[in-house]
DNA sequence: CGATGGATTGAATCTAATCAAGGCGTGTGG
DNA sequence: CCACACGCCTTGATTAGATTCAATCCATCG
C-alpha cells in the first residue's frame, strides 16, 4: 500500500475530520518520531495487565480491541481502521484494561506515549482533537452496548455491517458501496455476542432476504435504505461531519 | 442531605481520586456559576438530539443514561453516583446521542458548557481530570460489553452489584457493605441487557446461594470474595487510585 | 496430498423471553 | 377508615431464540 504522504498522514486527516489544526499542530503531528512496524493478522499489540510505553497507530490493515473472561470468552469491545489511533487511553491511563490485536496484516506506527502527550499539552488543538476521538469512542461503545443488549442477532449483525460501511466510506461519503469485511464469523460472533454458527445463518437470513449480496467476505448492498432500517440503524452516534470549530 | 463545603465540592473530590489540582483549580471550579435543582425521580435531564447548554453535575441521588431502539426497548448505558458529572462528552460533541435521565429523586448543578470549558482550556489540570474521567467511564463502557456480551445472567446480576458496590464505597474504601440499591429491578433489567422477570430470578437465585442477602433493596454480601469470583469481577477496569500523578 | 482454518447445515438442548396471575406495600380519594 | 389503584416484585407455564454438538465442505497452503 502505497503512502504518498508518510505513515503518519492519514492519522492526521482523521483527526480533522472533528477538529481544527493549523499547518503547525499539522507539522508537529508529522514531525513525531515513529517507528514502523509490520505485523501478522492476529498479532497481540497490547495485553491487559501492560503499562504501556507506546501509542500505536494503525497505518494500514485493521485491528480490534478485546477483553476475556476467565472462562476464555472473548468480546471484541472496538474494530479499529486505519489511520486511527489504538492506545488513546493509555495515553493516560497506566494500565492497560483490556488487549489490543491485529484482524489483518497491519502496518503500526508506535510513538512514544510521553512525546504524544506532551504535544497535547503544549498544542491544545491537538489535545482537543485527541479528545473529541476519545469522545466518538465512547458514543460507539454506548450504541454497542445498545446492540448488543436490545437488539436480536439479526438486527445486530446488519447494524455492524451497516457501521463498518459508514466507517470504510466516510471519505467516499457514499454508503452502501461493497467492501471486503475484514473479520471472519468467530470474530464477528465476539464483536455481537454471539457465537459464530449464529453469525453463520444470520448473514444466510439476510442474503435470502437480498438485504444484503455476499461473495466470500465481499459484502454488498443492494437495498442499503431497507437493511438500515431493518436493524434501526441511525448513523447519528457516529458523530460524521460534526464539530469542525 | 448536608453539603458541608458546598454542591460541587463531592465533584472535585471525584476529579482529585485521579489527578493532581492545585488549590487555585480547586478553587477555580469550585468559584464556576452554576443553579441548582431538584429533581423527581424519573426526570429526563437530556435528551437524544438535543444540543445541550449547559453541563449537569449530580449533587444528590443516582442517575443514568440510556438509548432505545424504535422497538421501544431500552439499554441503560451507565449508572451515575453524586459527584459525577453527566454530560462530560457533551462539553464538546454538540448533540446528544444519548438520555440522561434521574433514578431517584437528585439535586442537580448545571454550569454553563462554555464556562467549564474555558476552564478546561486554561487550566491543563482541569482539562486533565476532566479527561481522566471520560477514559474511566469509556474502560467501565467496555467492561459492560463484555459483561452483557458474554456473560450469563446470574454473573451479568452479581457484576452490577460488585461494580456499584466499588463504586459506591470509594470513598470507606470498603467493598462488601451492605447498600441500598437505587434501581427497580425494570431498571437492572435494562441495564444488562435482560428482562426483568429474569432479573428478579437471578436475584433470588443469587440469594438462594447467600451469595447476597436482601431486604428490600438493601443487599448485604456474607461472602464477597466468592461472589466477586462467580462472576469474574476484576475492578482492573475501575482504575481506582490509579493515576494520581 | 494431507492438513488447516473458515464456513455451512442439521438436530438437540438450554437459557432467557414471554405470557399470565397473584402478592405486597403505599398512597389516595371516597 | 376502608377500598382501590398503582408500582414493584414474584412465581409458574410455555415458547422462542440462540447455543451446543456434530458432520461436512471448501479453499488455501505447505
Amino acid at each position: 500500500m502505497l503512502e504518498p504522504h508518510g505513515p503518519l498522514h492519514r492519522m492526521v486527516s482523521k483527526l480533522e475530520a472533528h477538529a481544527f489544526l493549523s499547518d503547525a499542530d499539522r507539522a508537529a503531528l508529522l514531525a513525531l518520531p515513529f517507528t514502523l512496524r509490520k505485523f501478522a493478522r492476529g498479532t497481540l499489540l497490547v495485553r491487559e495487565g501492560d503499562l504501556p510505553e507506546h501509542c500505536a497507530i494503525l497505518v494500514s490493515g485493521f485491528a480490534c480491541r478485546h477483553k476475556m473472561t476467565v472462562a476464555g470468552e472473548r468480546q471484541i469491545v472496538s474494530l479499529h481502521l486505519s489511520g486511527e489511533m489504538l492506545d488513546l487511553q493509555h495515553l493516560f491511563l497506566d494500565i492497560a484494561d483490556h488487549n489490543i490485536q491485529t484482524l489483518s496484516e497491519a502496518t503500526v506506527a508506535t510513538v512514544s506515549r510521553s512525546a504524544l502527550r506532551a504535544l497535547a499539552e503544549t498544542r491544545p488543538a491537538i489535545g482537543h482533537a485527541i479528545l473529541i476521538s476519545i469522545l466518538i469512542e465512547a458514543s460507539i461503545f454506548r450504541e454497542w452496548l445498545l446492540n448488543i443488549g436490545r437488539r436480536d442477532a439479526r438486527a445486530r449483525v446488519a447494524h455492524l455491517l451497516c457501521e463498518f460501511a459508514l466507517r470504510l466510506d466516510s471519505r467516499r461519503m457514499k454508503a452502501g458501496q461493497p467492501y471486503e469485511l475484514p473479520l471472519t464469523q468467530d470474530e464477528l460472533a465476539d464483536a455481537l455476542g454471539l457465537t459464530p454458527v449464529h453469525v453463520s445463518r444470520m448473514l444466510r437470513s439476510l442474503a435470502d432476504e437480498r438485504l444484503i449480496v455476499r461473495d466470500g467476505r465481499l459484502v454488498a448492498f443492494p437495498q442499503w435504505e431497507e437493511l438500515k432500517r431493518s436493524c434501526d440503524f441511525n448513523e447519528r452516534y457516529l458523530h460524521q461531519g460534526e464539530q469542525i470549530a
